[in-house]
DNA sequence: GCAGTTCTTGACCGCCCGGTCAAGTGACCG
DNA sequence: CGGTCACTTGACCGGGCGGTCAAGAACTGC
């Protein structure tokens, strides 16, 4: 399977063949048929798996904090570190983005983290400390929308490290959501 | 091209053949070949037309504004409107992020549009209105970041207007490059 | 050492892909 | 009217694809 994702990750779902993952494996062709019923099961296997790695990160970030602003903090920080540490996993989760194949399983993992971010938004409003006539869901995916591709220029083209990256990732959206104006 | 856009968009580049777009046009294959070279310069002549577009757009929308805020601000709305009306060559432009093959034309694009808004923030700092520490590049793609996952989310996948969305991504958005904290 | 089961092999299958090209077709020009 | 040439056709090609399967190999329990 850590073959798989780089191959898929490096030239892309479809030009990767499966002949092409076995014999790199060095493996038959019955193998990878015996393991997975298809290339596409292969695809989606990787992808529940990297949506379970990345949330049980953020979990494991968030759990002995209560403040719901630094709950998001915490949780961006985790995004943007586990995003340095699983390029080719988080490229396939970027293209599972354009197949209509794979959005459903995609959204159903994407669902559950953003539903994090809005109970820690809603919490805050309840505080009193976001705006009351603020849109938690807007909120959040406006998050996701800023790390995601803040990762994606700084972290993956640029090669910035991704302790910086996130300072700046945090920042701004933190500003986006307390901020006055 | 209008053609094989809707079928690039819908079932995904690799996965839409060559033939199937000639027959679908009810020609031959003979003339897909005439005026394309190959299937890959179709698509690439799609993308860098879209990007054109998008560009001239958020060119009119802002060429009567001076004040380098104001004209993040339309470029941001000209933007979402053009995605609600362009949602193939948006979803094209989505997927030639993920491709090897195409990037490079990609980026090329971006990185165009990307500029303008860093001459704004620039000129905003400038001007005193945003703090002089900050790094224009990095809050242009920020904005960039929020206005493409909005987009997707709730133009897309929610069939909300671009209108409000629009709102909500310029509020956001102002509040991540003005704000205080 | 046998039987049964779990794994592994790679030749093979049918299919369809991107791309080619010989053979037109018909509009235009002298 | 004949010749030219821009365009169009679709059968065809080599190749590689995802996936199958008969034939073992390797391990188990007995």
């Amino acid at each position: 399977m850590a073959f798989g994702t780089s191959r898929f990750a490096e030239q892309g779902y479809h030009p990767t063949s499966v002949s092409e993952i076995v014999t790199g494996l060095g493996v038959g062709k019955g193998v990878f048929y015996w393991y997975f019923d298809s290339k596409e099961q292969l695809f989606l296997e990787i992808l529940r798996d990297a949506q379970t790695d990345l949330r049980r990160r953020q979990q494991q970030a968030i759990a002995e904090e209560d403040d719901p602003i630094r709950r998001i903090e915490l949780g961006l920080r985790a995004s943007l570190a586990w995003a340095e540490e699983h390029r080719d996993h988080n490229r396939l989760i970027q293209f599972a983005a354009t197949e209509a194949t794979f959005v459903g399983a995609l959204r159903r993992g994407q669902d559950i983290a953003v539903a994090d971010v809005v109970r820690h938004v809603k919490e805050a409003i309840a505080q009193g400390r976001i705006r009351d006539d603020a849109d938690p869901d807007l909120l959040a995916h406006a998050m996701v929308g800023v790390a995601g591709h803040l990762t994606r220029t700084f972290i993956y083209e640029r090669g910035e490290a991704a302790g910086g990256v996130a300072d700046s990732v945090v920042a701004f959206c933190l500003r986006g959501i307390l901020g006055d104006p």
